[in-house]
DNA sequence: AACAGAAAGATTGCATACAATTTCGTTTGC
DNA sequence: GCAAACGAAATTGTATGCAATCTTTCTGTT
């Protein structure tokens, strides 16, 4: 029992939910978690009180807590943002352009490539968020990085289904080099639009693989509306 | 009784922290804030998870809560963030245009004409926060829209100040005619630009007067660094 | 038989008590 | 005289108990 039960008890559950193993609305039970998690309530609740402040659950008075899964439309939004947020990043970038940036930015890239290589999704997936971490940093806004971070960790399980269509592994990688040259040009339009185009079309091709589920789900279950 | 006492709490120290009422790193009394609001220490705790949250406090194991006061370089970069969604909203809102939406934000403006008239920086403060919020709605992205309330919130208090600027208030009005006329035009490279320098001006502006405010202090007490 | 009301069960919210950890002061040894 | 270690006071973290509120069910009346 090293670590603060509070903060192993909330990642704990953000996990849960980032991974989908609690339903949209489903009840997060104190007591129930309590014994589960092997303590009291007390760190539960004050747990839960830190998810709904960044509105992973609702929190209604006297009814307890409640998981809030984001919906496609709630998910296109947050890729919009992010493809936003992520074009700015690029953009300050390149005004705080270094020799060893574009080579850290480069080297980034060359794992993506080799994991792409070796087919190896999990690989690439880890060397993708360092790439895009590196971007996020370079921007010299350590306000925006940190809202890009929790962005990117909130999209994290979206993202990866993503990654498993047909080669997309190549195209992302391409993407990628559109944007660490533009950078390395110095061209702060090009960057940031390569790099949010880079970002909205992983969101857009979620949106439209989302919708499709759902149709099929709606023709399975009639009840799922 | 009322309201939830969490909620409550959360609140007031919130706006406290925001109104400059606890320096940086002030540590956060739990026990003192309990009798202070005449509670026990448990939905203190809660409230301030909550706020630790958000990143307005810090939590230190086994050593408490700190406030965490935004310094002059935090508050460029969150207005720099601030003036990038809002420029996303102006440009979502241009391709959403409607003969509705147009007068009222024209309708949001005139009130802040009304104020500006009178010289009442209250009521044109509210007022400007109607117009601008009005702008997040018509994104049509809820998530984004959130994350303007959110930063709007939490820079509000140094918002306030350059409004006292001379000049500032009809300066301000002139750049939401600008915006709007754009917007209604339906040019969202304008409307974003016009409201991305709306924003910046007042970052940029306030970056300047907090740092004079800090070389002031410096010379009056030396151990201020 | 159906609906309204009340009581019982369950669950959240808050208070208090206890344990663990940290911090500060004092003392002791070098 | 200084430093290190021990101890006490203070503070955070957790557990438990109780009150308030909501939900469900049962009963009585229409």
């Amino acid at each position: 029992m090293a670590r603060d039960h509070v903060e192993r008890i909330e990642s704990a559950l953000q996990d849960a939910i980032f991974e989908g193993r609690y339903a949209d609305g489903e009840r997060l039970d104190e007591t129930r978690l309590a014994t589960q998690f092997g303590v009291s309530r007390t760190p539960v609740r004050e747990a839960l009180r830190r998810l709904s402040a960044t509105g992973l659950v609702e929190q209604h008075a006297n009814r307890g807590v409640f998981v809030r899964q984001p919906g496609p439309v709630d998910l296109y939004e947050m890729f919009q943002v992010m493809a936003e947020l992520e074009a700015f990043c690029a953009r300050l970038a390149c005004s705080r352009i270094a020799p060893d940036t574009v080579t850290a930015l480069r080297h980034a890239n060359d794992a993506c490539a080799a994991a792409a290589d070796n087919n190896d999704i999990d690989t690439y997936y880890e060397a993708n968020e360092t790439f895009h971490r590196l971007i996020y940093d370079e921007s010299g806004n350590a306000f925006l990085a940190a809202r890009c971070r929790d962005l990117q960790k909130r999209l994290r399980p979206y993202r990866r289904t993503q990654l498993r269509a047909p080669g997309r592994l190549t195209q992302s990688l391409a993407e990628h080099a559109q944007v660490v040259d533009a950078i390395a040009a110095g061209q702060p339009d090009r960057a940031a639009a390569a790099l949010r185009d880079h970002v909205s079309v992983q969101g857009e091709k979620f949106h439209r693989l989302m919708s499709a589920w759902r149709a099929v789900a709606r023709t399975d279950s009639p009840r799922t509306g």
